[in-house]
RNA sequence: GCCGGGGUGGCGAAAUUGGCAGACGCAUGGGACUUAAAAUCCCAAGGAGAGAAAUCUCCAUGCCGGUUCGAGUCCGGCCCUCGGCACCA
């Protein structure tokens, strides 16, 4: 790229900031949230504050900025506020490497990334800002996770955190990738601590129901939430203990394959096994195996590669459906947090209890059978999961499978010994954090009252400043005497309080409610407003949250509706995931060494060339490669719009670099057609799911059109002059700067944001001489140029008179015509 | 394994939802302007073949088949690729 030899284009750099200036200054993006009219709430994902942006990160923004601008433009009044999710780890290991706070990282990072959004010219209400990091913020955090404790969601229970041996932190799910640590991608871990949980799974079934709701989402984010909660239907049956009479409870889908059950496994924690191996033969054998599982870990035992290997523990329980006493095993491959822990083993039927039941010559039962070819046990080389006809199986003989399983489950409902049940995927959200970069969990601990909650008056609870950084492993709040012991909240007595801080995403679950009320000092959203700007008519943000962050708000939002602080079900109405830029075949990444810095081409060629090239680059929700010859090419153009418009506002008078057209080429009949066609297209594409790229496509075309045009008469200066004037409204969501600077020198006095979007005319788009293709036999082989409003039975006539269709006719007579109107014909010989 | 995207020139991509495949842009080649270059403006361009030429013919949207006058688009069966979930009972 040589672009210091590069002529400038037009004078951007000028241009440029003089505008975000005046913006600012006209306060152009300020929304009263008291007037809901005409409302309409565009939500850009709040970024994590990181050292500087590239452009990858532009992406989100610029898509927001178009959409705001453009609705502006349509007249509503946009609230497009922004923030940052200024907790979390990233600053907290910078304050350990650097020696610098995380606050002050963080707030210089937020600085920085201010300026580079106004050098975007992203437009903001930035008297809205929210900075989750400042105790006016986070007090609200603590008062929702209060929220959620005063109505049973919010418990502590002991658990497996994922742990990094070398950064000696806990880490959260999000950031364990193929079980390794993010950062130091050493094997993550598993360790038992307390932990504090929010009770998400209780709302399972409406976060599954409710994304029918979400017609305005991508369907694959609602595909990933629905596989991320995991409903699956099955029946919980009672396996009696030989003997005993105790009974062992297992979840199954598939009740048709009962008859098959021939052995039972339980995970290795599953509590009756104490019990059940009291006194056996095998009791330490299976001791020594329960053991042995639970050191290898969880998330070593579900590794694919991880061998299958169990233990019989000695004792039977009775199949319900065949009477038969079955041997109990204890296995690996059993898992005590889906289910029950417990599973009935079909090894006919299920590859993972075959394999098993091979390895320890357990018995085996058909009761499916394949409705081509019998199956027969000693051919079996792997379980039979089709379906198939019933067999060895009582009553239920030759009935189809899946009608068999819900016969039995309803014959064993009868006895007592089964029951429907609902299984989910979905895990309570861990949200302890054993980090000191958060918002403090308002809770004390005392050794009279137990865990208490701080009451509302008491927050924020301050996160203390003069801590000391060291990864020790446990936060460092543990350490800092004035945090640590406070007085009781309900007894008064000596307590400390909870050391541990909230996952992050606690607040980023409901910072969209503050935008409205972030002036609020009483409570953390006035009810009245939200209710009256939300739902969110549009959110925007990168598709890495579709289940994490948009799962979490959706459940704190239907928490605050069951409480009455908001009347609507769903926080955002319509969702939109862009892609990824890619950049040598991988995302953009410091690490990676492959980002581009907005900054360098925002000097090259100003901010409105990366906008432009930045919606160009494809269909915004796919992913791109970022290619910075094309930026040129965007720039280009923008200088030929430039020439251009100034060419057309002075008459032809002032700019000598725009040569016009030596001989017209086209008509202003048709130039004026075309500039309808554009306005229409832009428009629908604006209006659809942002087809950006196509919007400028056609604006490009356009402007070439216009290249062709030869101006003779005051008329046809009026219509040039029409033209550019609706091609800055068009590009102005697109390229403000530029569309407001040429707006006001076509002797405009309002913001061309205040000055509504252009109409087209249909009846200016219609043609009076079409074109029309001819096919024979379903290839083109010639056009016809008929008028517009020719008849199809003159048109038929017109083709066949045609020369070249008469060539291919031979003198023959076509079998058949077909006409599409206005479009072709086709000739069947 | 299950679920969901995708596969179109040298490249990023379009295609009015079944109607002229490749708009627009990048890269490329040529021309104009210029002492020259840059910039700008104009023109060409999917591949193969025929022709002096305008033109013409054939082949082309991952592969195979089907429906249809007509398929990038619809149906059936494969292949590849990206993403999500997964010893989930």
């Amino acid at each position: 790229m040589q672009k210091s030899k590069m002529v400038e284009q037009y004078p951007f750099r000028e241009i440029e900031p003089r505008w975000q200036k005046r913006w600012d200054e006209e306060e152009l993006f300020k929304i009263d949230t008291k007037n809901a009219d005409r409302k309409y709430y565009c939500l850009v994902m709040f970024p994590y504050p990181s050292a500087a942006l590239h452009v990858g990160h532009g992406r989100n923004y610029i898509i927001g900025d178009a959409v705001v601008r453009y609705k502006m433009m349509r007249g509503y009044r946009v609230l497009s506020p922004m923030g940052f999710d200024a907790f979390g780890l990233p600053a907290e290991n910078a304050a350990i490497k650097n020696n610098i706070h995380p606050e002050t990282s963080t707030l210089q990072n937020i600085a920085n990334m201010k300026t580079q959004l106004r050098r975007w010219g992203c437009g903001y209400d930035w008297l809205r800002e929210v900075i989750a990091c400042l105790p006016d913020y986070y007090k609200w955090t603590q008062w929702i996770f209060l929220q959620l404790y005063k109505h049973g969601l919010a418990y502590r229970k002991k658990a497996a955190v994922n742990w990094c041996p070398s950064c000696r932190t806990s880490l959260a799910n999000e950031q364990v990738v193929n079980d390794r640590c993010e950062r130091c991608e050493s094997l993550v871990e598993e360790r038992e601590l307390e932990q504090w949980f929010f009770k998400i799974t209780d709302y399972a079934e409406r976060l599954l129901d409710d994304l029918k709701l979400l017609g305005g989402w991508p369907e694959r984010v609602r595909t990933m939430q629905e596989n991320w909660i995991g409903k699956s239907y099955g029946a919980e049956i009672d396996f009696p203990i030989a003997v005993s009479g105790e009974i062992i409870r297992c979840f199954t889908t598939r009740a048709d394959t009962l008859f098959g059950a021939t052995y039972m496994v339980l995970a290795p924690e599953h509590p009756m096994i104490a019990s059940l191996i009291k006194g056996q033969k095998a009791e330490r054998s299976c001791l020594r195996f329960v053991g042995e599982a639970k050191k290898q870990g969880k998330r070593v035992r579900v590794l694919e590669q991880t061998e299958k290997v169990g233990v019989f523990t000695g004792r039977y329980c009775i199949n319900p459906t065949t009477q038969e006493k079955i041997p109990i095993w204890v296995a690996n491959y059993v898992l005590m947090d889906y289910g029950t822990g417990a599973v009935m083993a079909v090894p006919t039927h299920d590859q993972r209890d075959f394999e098993f039941a091979k390895k320890y010559n357990l018995p085996m039962k058909i009761v499916i059978d394949r409705p081509t070819k019998p199956l027969a046990l000693g051919e079996m080389r792997e379980a039979y999961v089709e379906d198939g006809a019933m067999v060895n199986s009582a009553q239920f003989n030759g009935l189809p499978n899946r009608e068999a399983l819900e016969k039995i489950v309803d014959w064993l409902a009868s006895k007592k010994m089964a029951r429907r049940t609902v299984h989910y995927r979905l895990k309570d959200w861990l949200i302890s954090r054993q980090r000191y970069w958060g918002a403090p969990i308002p809770i004390v601990h005392c050794a009279k009252c137990g865990t208490v909650p701080v009451s509302e008056s008491d927050l924020p609870v301050l996160l203390p400043k003069n801590v000391r950084f060291k990864p020790t492993g446990v936060s460092p709040l543990t350490e800092h005497p004035d945090f640590k012991s406070t007085a009781c909240p309900q007894c008064k007595g000596q307590a400390r309080r909870d050391f541990d801080t909230m996952d992050t995403f606690v607040d980023s679950s409901w910072y969209f409610y503050r935008y409205i009320s972030t002036r609020e000092e009483a409570k953390a959203f006035d009810s009245n407003d939200v209710n009256r700007w939300l739902p969110v008519d549009q959110y925007i943000g990168g598709v890495e949250h579709a289940i994490l962050h948009l799962l979490y708000s959706r459940f704190v939002n239907k928490v605050l509706y069951d409480q009455k602080f908001v009347s609507f079900k769903e926080p955002f109405a319509k969702l939109f995931t862009q892609g990824m830029i890619i950049k040598d075949g991988a995302k953009m990444s410091k690490s990676k060494g492959n980002v581009v810095s907005p900054d360098e081409l925002i000097q090259n060629y100003g901010s409105d060339t990366v906008r432009l090239y930045t919606l160009f680059i494809g269909p915004p929700e796919k992913d791109a490669e970022w290619n910075d010859q094309a930026v040129e090419g965007c720039y280009r153009f923008l200088g030929r719009f430039w020439r251009l418009a100034t060419f057309v506002i002075s008459e032809g008078k002032s700019d000598s670099r725009f040569k016009p057209a030596e001989e017209g080429q086209v008509n202003a009949g048709d130039l004026e057609r075309h500039l309808h066609l554009t306005i229409k297209k832009v428009s629908d594409d604006l209006e659809g799911d942002f087809h950006f790229n196509t919007a400028v496509a056609s604006i490009m075309e356009l402007i070439n059109l216009a290249y062709q045009f030869r101006p003779e008469s005051q008329a046809d200066w009026n219509l040039l002059k029409q033209l550019v004037k609706n091609t800055m409204l068009l590009l102005a969501p697109f390229v403000p700067h530029l569309a407001e600077e040429l707006w006001q020198a076509m002797g405009e006095k309002k913001s061309i944001f205040r000055s509504g979007w252009p109409s087209f005319d249909s009846d200016r788009m219609k043609l009076q001489k079409i074109e029309i293709a001819v096919q024979v036999n379903g290839r083109v082989r010639s056009h016809v140029t008929i008028p517009a409003d020719l008849g199809e039975e003159a048109l038929k006539v017109r083709v066949l008179e045609d020369s070249k269709v008469k060539t291919w006719l031979e003198g023959k007579n076509p079998k058949k015509v077909i006409v599409v109107p206005k479009r072709l014909v086709n000739v069947i010989i």
